[in-house]
RNA sequence: GGGGCCGUAGCUCAAUUGGUUAGAGUACCGGACUGUCGAUCCGGGGGUUGCGGGUUCAAGUCCCGUCGGCCUCGCCA
């Protein structure tokens, strides 16, 4: 070893004995007779000193030192002494005056410091990563990214868990995201797809008889990037075996406390709450909305369905819905500039035409288009939103769908601007009783909201015949801070009711056999009943960090055009690989 | 595929309405200094204003295109 300690390691206790560090010289301050070096390491910084002695050279030697330079230094604890402690570090009581200096590699100058005042911009950060992940709110993160990792491991392992792998060269399937392609050298004209989750073998491993299994999985999906999206991402992926929704939801909440015990050392009250899907939509206009803060959506539509109001009167008429919120005493806090621009752009992007807004004073409306609404309507409209003086009201008429994405949004807004919730805080709760379809009016068919194998809620079989949309799927999200956090279903095992789904997605017995044949094939040769979940390692890392991207979590993440800065991937290849594969590029221009 | 923001010294930023030689802090180089911890003091070097074109007497600034980064809609069973 080339050391005896961390730079994170030496205190009070040590002092007067001889020890060997290593690190990156992070801070340097020459005072000529002296010189102090902020030697760092990934466990933390210890000061060494150089000092003036007739007998050795050492402090010119350390007068070299520049940033980044790595270099090992034997010496002496010393205390500090009163005056001199330095309360920001952790190694603060202590230095170590050094009586052996030697440079292990000296750095060039860095294209910024790690630990400087300013953080440089992200282009270059990606392209310096490997400096860039000595910051340390880097090293924080992946660190506590690895110990996510090794409590759910634990957790799982204790409950008699298998960790087992499945394969990255698979097969491509219609369904989903578009797939990351590998073209085969030895099948002309044939291409594996890289796995967008390991769904279809974590079934046939419980058919398999594996009935609790688990694997932290890398999942690749080509589709557009987002502050929370990379296309090759990891999964915490579960299967069980003879087990009902409940058992699943149980299990995943006993894995969550144990991450929260193990990053925070915090215990939380189990069960997480349940709410439906239908009960978040209406109240909150999102299958994830942020629940750190109320803010809830209230329906006008009845108020305000006689009023002169041609807007909301028509919208009413015409099948569409008058929804909004109530902001608490925010009458005073948004300009009409800042209404009519920022929010109103906020909506719009939703697709939202308009966005009404009211002040409450007196018990009644107040703005440019409450005269089209009388006394009586205006009251009852104040009452319903719970409106009291100083409050601002902020209206959307729009379609069932636009109402809910266009609201969404605007809560997600004002509770930040607003600062409705601690940012620190984490508020996990399940969404359950999703749609099992959807109705398709493009393609006018129906689509299956979570995927095709997922199983009917007992309830509502026989509505699959008369009123499919209204058929609730054994299907639930977990959803943390207005993230979706995790996702699964209970699968379906029994071939009859899978027709039946099949039947409603219109695919035919020869397409889905060509399709999920291998899955459809083991489902047949005795598969128990059985259901799962895949989280989001790198979103779970994330909120855990209180970061809002994701790439403050992975080590080598892809930017949105993914790429990668650090390696210059993806990358034109040698015209005899192409050869070998069979490929011979067909490029535009 | 659509919308928005951004790109000036190694880095972080400034530069009035389009107007003189594009500035500051930090980093870097040289010098001074024996107790600093954002060390301090003195001096110095450092610019294709992302790239290409256009308008203009004059462009970092305005226009068009392009490259790159970020946010977002669509997309992501």
């Amino acid at each position: 070893m080339l050391r005896t300690h961390t730079c994170g390691d030496l205190r009070a206790d040590h002092v007067d004995q001889t020890v060997t560090l290593c690190g990156w010289v992070d801070k340097y301050r020459d005072h000529g007779g002296v010189v102090f070096v902020d030697l760092r390491d990934r466990y933390g910084i210890t000061q060494v000193s150089f000092k003036l002695d007739n007998a050795s050279e050492i402090q010119h030697q350390a007068q070299e030192l520049r940033h980044e330079d790595v270099i090992q230094v034997t010496g002496d604890v010393v205390s500090r002494g009163e005056g001199n402690i330095n309360p920001k570090l952790a190694t603060g009581e202590i230095e170590l005056r050094a009586r052996k200096l030697t440079i292990l590699n000296k750095s060039r100058t860095p294209p910024f410091e790690p630990n400087g005042e300013s953080l440089p911009n992200e282009e270059l950060r990606l392209q310096y990563r490997f400096i860039d992940l000595r910051r340390r709110a880097l090293q924080r993160n992946l660190t506590l990214r690895h110990q996510i990792c090794k409590a759910t491991r634990d957790y799982f392992n204790n409950l008699k868990f298998l960790e087992i792998e499945t394969p990255i060269l698979g097969r491509s399937t219609p369904e989903g995201a578009r797939d990351y392609l590998v073209p085969s050298r030895v099948h002309e004209g044939a291409f594996y797809a890289l796995p967008q989750s390991p769904q279809l073998f974590k079934q046939i491993l419980m058919v398999s008889g594996y009935d609790r299994y688990y694997q932290i999985a890398r999942c690749f999906r080509d589709e557009d990037l987002r502050a929370d999206r990379q296309p090759e991402f990891s999964q915490i992926d579960v299967e069980m075996a003879f087990i009902e929704l409940d058992d699943m939801l149980g299990v995943i909440d006993g894995l969550v406390a144990a991450m929260v015990k193990e990053v925070r050392g915090e215990e939380i009250t189990l069960p997480l709450p349940r709410y439906t899907y239908t009960e978040v939509m209406e109240k909150y206009g999102s299958d994830k909305p942020d629940l750190r803060f109320g803010l809830p959506i209230v329906e006008v539509s009845d108020l305000v369905s006689e009023s002169d109001f041609g807007v909301f009167k028509s919208t009413v008429q015409g099948g569409g819905h008058v929804r909004g919120l109530c902001v608490k005493g925010a009458a005073e806090k948004y300009s009409r500039r800042i209404l009519d621009n920022d929010l109103k752009g906020i909506v719009g992007e939703y697709g939202a035409k308009g966005l009404a807004y009211f002040k409450v004073a007196g018990g009644k409306l107040e703005s440019s288009i409450a005269k089209f609404f009388n006394d009586k309507q205006q009251m009852a409209i104040v009452e319903r939103m719970q409106g009291e003086d100083g409050d601002l009201l902020l209206f959307i008429a729009d379609s069932w769908k636009v109402s809910c994405a266009s609201l969404a949004a605007l809560r997600n807004y004002l509770g930040r601007d607003l600062k409705l919730y601690d940012p620190k805080s984490m508020l996990t709760y399940w969404v359950v009783d999703f749609p099992l379809v959807s109705w398709n009016a493009d393609e006018k068919r129906w689509d299956a909201e979570h995927h095709m194998f997922c199983s009917i809620h007992p309830d509502d079989v026989e509505l699959m015949k008369t009123d499919p949309g209204k058929v609730r799927a054994q299907s639930y999200d977990l959803v943390c801070n207005g993230y979706e956090a995790a996702s699964g279903s209970i699968r379906i095992h029994d071939p009859a009711i899978q027709q039946q789904v099949f039947d409603l997605l219109n695919i035919n017995a020869e397409e889905a056999e060509q399709r999920f044949g291998f899955l459809l094939q083991a489902l047949r040769y005795g598969a128990p009943p059985h259901g799962g979940i895949a989280l989001g390692l790198d979103r779970w890392v994330m909120l855990f960090a209180g970061s809002e991207n994701i790439r403050d979590v992975i080590a080598f993440p892809k930017t949105q055009r993914a790429s990668d800065l650090m390696l210059g991937a993806p990358s034109d290849v040698d015209s005899q690989q192409l050869k070998d594969l069979h490929i011979k590029l067909d490029l535009q221009n």
